[in-house]
DNA sequence: TAGATTGTTAATCGATTAACAATC
DNA sequence: TAGATTGTTAATCGATTAACAATC
């Protein structure tokens, strides 16, 4: 028996969704309606039968000789990414990265809208930013399901984040974009990603430091 | 012949090596001299062999039984990730999230301080932004390599980010961290590094979707 | 000593890539 | 028709996990 094939993305696979997409929007906007595995590869660095895969969890159908639909990938990735729905989310922790978040509007046509925005500093609470009125945390397990939000954004200190997280779980959110760089404990039906920038600059620090050393060892080598 | 260690971590065990980081300092504020592969494993969920092949990697040995010094993983991390060294990095695009990044003073506790702020906007040119002041990016070329600076941030429109790269190529940047969702050509010897948001917000939203998609046909079933 | 834990080799698992048949 | 491209099955590769010997 097949499995259901929407439930067996590979997380690498997904990943690249987001790529294929901005690529073919981008191809559209210049009027192009066709496109081959060889070309996407080639401008986007796959090897074009990982891109074959990929594109096969859409469910679009190619045509051998011509290549696929342009337009039938945008529309078919965005509604496998579930892009074509705007769930509203709320966001905790009002710092710099939550005011970023807050600010930028693009994400509504990537399926997210935040509409509420909490903290638990006084001196932020009442004031409006990027149009949202902040809110006080104690309010959160109120509002969040008279309002019907499934999505949270924990942009908080890492020190309060399982506590706002604790708190979300009371408010009925199902999902969580954890942007504090610590493991949050929540029930198993959660969805939760976790965002960890210090993650990310680990890898970028620790391939520049490796070359520092190499330059070094070859000045080294030279004296 | 044996592989040359520091050269050969995989991306999944460097990604890791982070949030191993957060934890033991953690553990160290608590007064935790000693820790074993499977209580780390328990509170981070990973299995323990893995753990224990990850750690591998800083070249920190444990004692069988007694397990491994908190204190000298913690020192061996930082090392191994280039964080005992504070690398200097200028940002370009000070727009929200350019902001949250240049307030954002932690960073330089990961090896990171960004030290200058470009943009292109005549409006913003001259601004003082959490202390920094914001340069036109046509001095970005002069300015970078006159400080020995290697590291650079993108963070404008995905549109203009290829220019702003070329930019970074010309003045000797090294590394680029991007956050513009978009695929950078540069020369081989560049390390980047893509921080794709909406790619990130693709396995959240898919995993929602997928959930509302069950609990619709749920419904349908029972009428 | 006995038992817990490390370190390491072997087996498994999943993603990527190669090979090739099907198709326009 | 010939050739380019898709779709699919098989082989490869790399990371994870299991098994077990070494050690305190």
């Amino acid at each position: 028996m097949k499995e259901i094939s929407e439930f067996s993305i590979p997380e690498p696979s997904l990943k690249r969704l987001p790529q294929y997409h901005h690529y073919l929007v981008e191809l559209k906007s210049k009027g192009i309606n066709l496109v081959s595995c060889s070309t996407i590869g080639r401008d986007l660095e796959f090897v074009p039968v990982q891109v074959r895969k990929d594109l096969q969890f859409t469910g679009v159908i190619g045509k051998p000789k011509v290549g696929y639909s342009v337009a039938e990938l945008v529309v078919a990735i965005e509604a496998f990414l579930g892009w074509d729905i705007v769930n509203e989310a709320i966001l905790v922790g009002v710092g710099n990265l939550g005011t970023a978040i807050l600010g930028h509007e693009r994400f509504s046509r990537f399926g997210l809208q935040v509409v509420a925005a909490f903290d638990i500093d006084p001196g932020k609470i009442g004031q409006t930013i990027h149009g949202k009125t902040v809110l006080s945390l104690a309010g959160l397990a109120d509002i969040a399901p008279r309002m019907g939000i499934h999505i949270g954004i924990i942009t908080t200190p890492a020190e309060v984040a399982q506590a706002v997280a604790n708190e979300m779980v009371t408010a009925g959110i199902q999902a969580i974009w954890n942007f504090a760089p610590t493991k949050l404990n929540v029930p198993q039906h959660m969805i939760v990603h976790n965002e960890d920038l210090y993650s990310s600059l680990a890898s970028l620090s620790c391939k520049l430091a490796k070359r520092f050393r190499a330059q070094i060892r070859e000045t080294e080598r030279l004296n």
